[in-house]
DNA sequence: CTCTTTGCAAAGAGTTTGCAGGGTG
DNA sequence: CACCCTGCAAACTCTTTGCAAAGAG
């Protein structure tokens, strides 16, 4: 059964510092930037409400770069692009491709696919500069 | 500079474990596999080896799935299908739409692809029966 | 009041690492 | 005999969880 969910202006905080961001950070990432603002938040605050977020579909998990998840408050169909150096995780815009293919992957596979995660591997500009000079 | 890789029969039965099974197995999956067989292996092992074939383009992540890494023997561009209820991961064969967009995502972006991953999400045939009932 | 949310700290889970001994070329 | 590989266990990192107090409706 469902939960009811209370105002919370940590979760509220959390919502927001993501939408006005676009590198895809992580929980750390997150907390760091909300510290300053909001100096009695807690690191297991950002976690549990990147779940509860998550779960209620107003934010994804876009990528697992070096250990860490990275999370993406923009959940319309998109792809990314990861760094094998730094780790950056960066929008790439192309049209959705994927998402015509749902009937064709059920056929083939009998799975009921609901969304996916497409992102794209190598060196970013500039450590494609750094590494290759 | 380069390591020069000695002969080892625990990596090659790990390759060999992970080549003839078509499950993308955890780290620990493949441990519980290969231990009947091989009583001496440690975990340790299990990970240090995987993490050397994925360094020699020999095995791949495919995907993250409940914290677990899960790995590939098949190295050719394939899609994959990761069920959310029971975190089962299986192939999707569908024509590689991806890797002729390299030059596409590098002129939008900068970055050098050299690789994708392409996931579909969802619930696999046996769990959207159970849980649609 | 009731039920959700939070801070804090401890617990958990998966993976990595140091070391001493064994194996390979 | 130099250097790689391994088992073992401890260490590490990221994430989750239990609990008592604070906050929302």
């Amino acid at each position: 059964m469902e939960v009811k969910r209370k105002n919370s202006k940590k979760r509220t905080a959390i919502l927001n510092a993501l939408s006005s961001v676009k590198d895809h950070p992580t929980a750390e990432m997150l907390y760091a930037a909300l510290k300053p603002e909001i100096p009695e938040l807690s690191l297991g605050t950002v976690y549990r409400n990147l779940s509860i977020l998550a779960d209620e579909g107003l934010v994804v998990n876009v990528a697992h770069v070096a250990g860490q998840e990275r999370y993406d408050a923009r959940t319309d169909p998109h792809a990314h692009f990861v760094c094998k150096h730094c780790g950056q995780v960066i929008d790439v815009e192309l049209p959705d491709m994927m998402t015509p293919l749902y009937a064709q992957v059920s056929e083939e596979t009998g799975c009921v696919a609901e969304s996916y995660k497409l992102s794209f591997n190598g060196l970013c500009e500039n450590c494609n500069r750094k590494l290759t000079n």
